[in-house]
DNA sequence: CGTCGGGTTGAACCTAGTCAAAGATAGTGG
DNA sequence: CCACTATCTTTGACTAGGTTCAACCCGACG
């Protein structure tokens, strides 16, 4: 695998570089958007215009149902990617607010189409990212449909461990941004199974937890009730933003 | 809504057409494959060549776990295109089989891909079909996530009622190509459980049920049960091969 | 100092899962 | 054509995992 080129956003190269294979951004348009905790950057229904990289803080995605019933999607944290959902329709088709102050880079679609269209890689890239997206949920979905709560809990927790590890974090200790009623939602439980939960895993020695802030004491023990045979999991794909907030491409 | 340009798979023009926003499929490369019922399109792991789109029968596709859990992540009928899961990674992260004896075209990815850079048109409707998927899988989230057993059943009869009307089909009346486990897979139930409901949903006159065919018989009833608040679903796409199995695009 | 959002814990309840048995259906081979 | 088998389906009794409702605690913030 090579290495990624890591490129500070002042280092970008502008649109007028020969090199189709790098991501069109340059300083003008690659503007940077703060949210401050609660803020929403895109609420369902919003006409679709660009899509977000997230630089810093963390940030949930939901739907909700005609009825009113929310079902958070996914916590997305430096280098994920917001508002893919709107491709199909035009329209978004879920919600996504910050759980605490956070960064995120502006990609306008216009210019991703346009780059997705003079470059073979860019395509390629835009398509994988969208593909990876429904393989994401395909596998929450598994988690969902087949798991029990304790498996699903262990499931989330080692899942953040792991993308605060790709970030150059702690894989063992890291703080939750959000409350224990967003991660219910999204494990499909109450806030009060999750609160439990937490306390029934400390109890047995498999972590400390302290509010938001998680220690993972025994990750074999998390594996092995989570179901996954190997700590690894299957094919990860580069993040295309390190924990500073700097963009990352792999060319070719 | 323009009409949709409906092509019989033989009068489908090739590609030295200056017409690049038509799906650039002639005689030769369009082959179409048989598949008798149980019989695997392709299985995870499979490296990731073609997309298929189908054409008669019912398919189901399927997740796994480590630990062998298995998880329907839907089915597959008419006009379904199958195997955007191997997009992301060049291996499909799922598997589909056939649930009764089915015909499915055969779409090389590598002419799609060409296709999608020759027209933005094609690179459009691409991404598109993949943001759709990826809205649906958040849709299925959504139930099984906040959603009671007896909802999701009503959910998954009446998707199934209106994937067969827009296939020209009765909405009303049709048999379900699939056993009961695989119900109970895809909706994160047991066989028994969905038996059981179909069971009390006859009961309670909302439908009549022999074996695997269905009538609905309280459509007003369904839609209160599953939480719609109106019939219509939001935003559905033109299917892009009807009930006959012919391929059909609609240009801008 | 009081209030408010978030977190923990307990007890009662209930939905859906598990285990078990028997009835239907379709496919197969004599 | 029919008997035999395998698969699918239905239904019942019991159980367990999670929800609901409620009380209480904690820390932040006006």
């Amino acid at each position: 695998m090579p290495a990624a080129k890591r490129l500070r956003r002042d280092d970008l190269p502008g649109l007028a570089g020969t090199d189709t294979d790098v991501l069109p951004v340059h300083r003008r348009a690659c503007s940077r958007r703060r949210l401050v905790r609660g803020e929403s950057l895109c609420t369902v229904g919003d006409s679709f215009r660009t899509l977000h990289v997230v630089s810093s803080g963390a940030l949930k995605g939901f739907v909700m149902s005609h009825n009113g019933a929310v079902q958070v999607t996914g916590f997305q944290i430096a280098g994920d990617i917001v508002g893919l959902d709107g491709i199909g329709t035009g329209l978004h088709q879920s919600g996504t607010v910050a759980l605490v102050d956070a960064e995120v880079f502006v990609l306008p679609f216009a210019l991703c189409e346009r780059w997705s269209q003079a470059s073979p890689y860019g395509q390629h890239l835009l398509m994988r990212t969208l593909a990876q997206e429904s393989i994401r949920i395909q596998r929450h979905m598994l988690a969902l449909g087949t798991m029990r709560a304790d498996q699903r809990m262990a499931l989330f927790l080692l899942d953040f461990s792991q993308r605060y590890e790709r970030l150059g974090l702690s894989r063992s200790s890291f703080v939750l941004g959000m409350p224990r009623q967003d991660i219910g939602s999204y494990l499909g439980l109450t806030l009060e199974t999750v609160s439990r939960l937490l306390s029934r895993l400390q109890r047995e020695g498999m972590l400390q937890v302290q509010g938001r802030s998680i220690d993972l004491l025994d990750f074999p023990a998390l594996w092995r009730l989570s179901g996954a045979l190997n700590p690894r999991r299957c094919m990860v794909l580069d993040p295309i933003v390190d924990a500073m907030g700097h963009l990352a491409v792999t060319p070719h």
